[in-house]
DNA sequence: ATGCATGAGAA
DNA sequence: TCTCATGCATA
């Protein structure tokens, strides 16, 4: 069977000519994780079919689908027996590779961990947000929030150094207007009138927070949670108008300041289905690109971008509805299986185990997400229907001793 | 817009 | 191993 072992591999590393500079590319032997993903009857598992990246212009060209299905989507039948085989995909280029690449920044180094503990302590609730953002994320203090709201992200620890950016003088915003086809296409909405932004802070504090003298800019002092919400419709509108995509912004940031995002992270920041401190993470380099994008309106460069290698990763596997039934049913029971536990799920699910367990991490972080699936966007606008995942029925307390198969 | 996946770092 | 930040591949 020609698999997609042709090159040595199932997942093979394409090699990436000039200095592979990364460790990856050592670390990873054919010896792959994954291999046996053929000894068991494809039954309920389907592999999603192909590889189609040829056409991949997501980004939300036209972002202006608005979907709201809630979860569950329907799964429907996938019928496509992976019949995969030839892998002369051409991957992506990655994002560790390309900061490698543009090194312009960690130049400063002063005060590099400050907002990755997010102190911020405010009323949990929001009176007349459209939304409602449940994450308030308290910190020492137990607050109204209740511990029925699981441990919040406050308790995790920071991982993850936070990139600072340098923002070099004479590096204006050039790579996000065109190069490469990411051109706004004569938006007639550009060069309009729409000033007065410059200021993010939403003039509303809610005041039971620390208070600062005089001098707001538009960031630092982690923002609250309003102030993100807010930040956040006002960066989906204006990138909009601007006429740009949010893999166009994804781009942009990371020509502009070294880190590469993601239409999926950009998408996710809009919708805010970040954690909080990832939103406080993101919205300074968010602002600077809305200020730079909203000066801007005609400086002409381009800045190629690196093309870089590609390692190839494990085919998405669907999962069947009614195996994610089964899951999500565990799941209320038991949020952190043991690693037994998953074994046995998965061989009764006959799913690899590692699917299973990725499926639960996952679940998790969905649960810890907040952005209610179904959130209202649009002010004005409010279902007044919306129960967070955090209605579970019950106490969700102890998580660590349940187990019972 | 989201589901499943990868990886780094902390337990 | 889990969490968390991110993103490819998909629907």
């Amino acid at each position: 069977m020609a698999t997609a072992a042709s090159s040595g591999g199932p997942y093979t590393l394409l090699g990436s000519g000039p200095g592979m500079l990364h460790p990856d590319g050592l670390a990873l032997q054919p010896a792959s994780p994954y291999r046996g993903h053929h000894h068991h009857p494809p039954s309920k598992l389907l592999l999603q079919g192909d590889y189609l990246q040829g056409g991949v212009g997501q980004g939300g060209g036209g972002n202006g689908h608005s979907l709201g299905h809630p979860w569950g989507s329907g799964l429907s039948a996938e019928g496509s027996p992976w019949s995969a085989s030839l892998e002369q995909q051409d991957v992506k280029p990655g994002r560790e590779d390309l900061q490698l690449g543009l090194l312009h920044h960690r130049s400063s180094s002063s005060s590099s961990s400050q907002q990755q503990q997010q102190q911020h302590h405010h009323s949990p609730h929001h009176q007349g947000h459209p939304g409602g953002v449940v994450w308030g994320s308290p910190v020492s203090h137990g607050s109204s929030i209740s511990g029925a709201q699981q441990q919040q992200q406050q308790q995790q620890q920071q991982q993850q150094q936070l990139h600072l950016y340098s923002h070099q003088a004479g590096f204006t915003v050039s790579g996000m207007l065109d190069h490469g086809g990411l051109t706004p296409p004569s938006n007639p909405l550009q060069g309009q009138g729409h000033q007065g932004l410059r200021d993010t802070l939403s003039p509303d504090h809610l005041g039971v927070h620390h208070h600062q003298h005089c001098h707001d800019h538009s960031d630092e002092e982690t923002p609250t949670s309003d102030e993100l919400e807010h930040f956040a419709k006002q960066f989906k509108q204006r990138r909009i108008k601007l006429g740009f995509t949010q893999a166009d912004v994804g781009l942009a940031l990371g020509t502009l300041y070294g880190n590469v995002f993601s239409q999926t992270t950009i998408c996710r920041f809009e919708a805010l289905q970040l954690s909080f401190k990832n939103m406080c993470k993101l919205k300074p380099l968010l602002n600077k690109w809305l200020e730079e994008a909203d000066s801007s309106t005609g400086s002409p460069s381009s800045i190629d971008k690196i093309a870089a290698q590609g390692r190839k990763r494990k085919k998405r596997t669907s999962i069947e509805v009614s195996v994610k039934g089964v899951l999500e049913t565990h799941f209320l029971k038991c949020p952190k299986p043991s690693a037994q536990e998953i074994t046995s799920l998965a061989d009764s699910l006959q799913l690899e185990k590692e699917v299973v367990r990725v499926w639960f991490c996952n679940r998790r972080q969905k649960e810890k997400r907040m952005t209610p699936p179904g959130e209202p966007g649009p002010p004005g606008t409010q279902t007044g229907t919306h129960e967070g995942p955090y209605s579970h029925g019950g106490s969700a307390g102890d998580a660590s001793s349940c187990h019972d198969l």
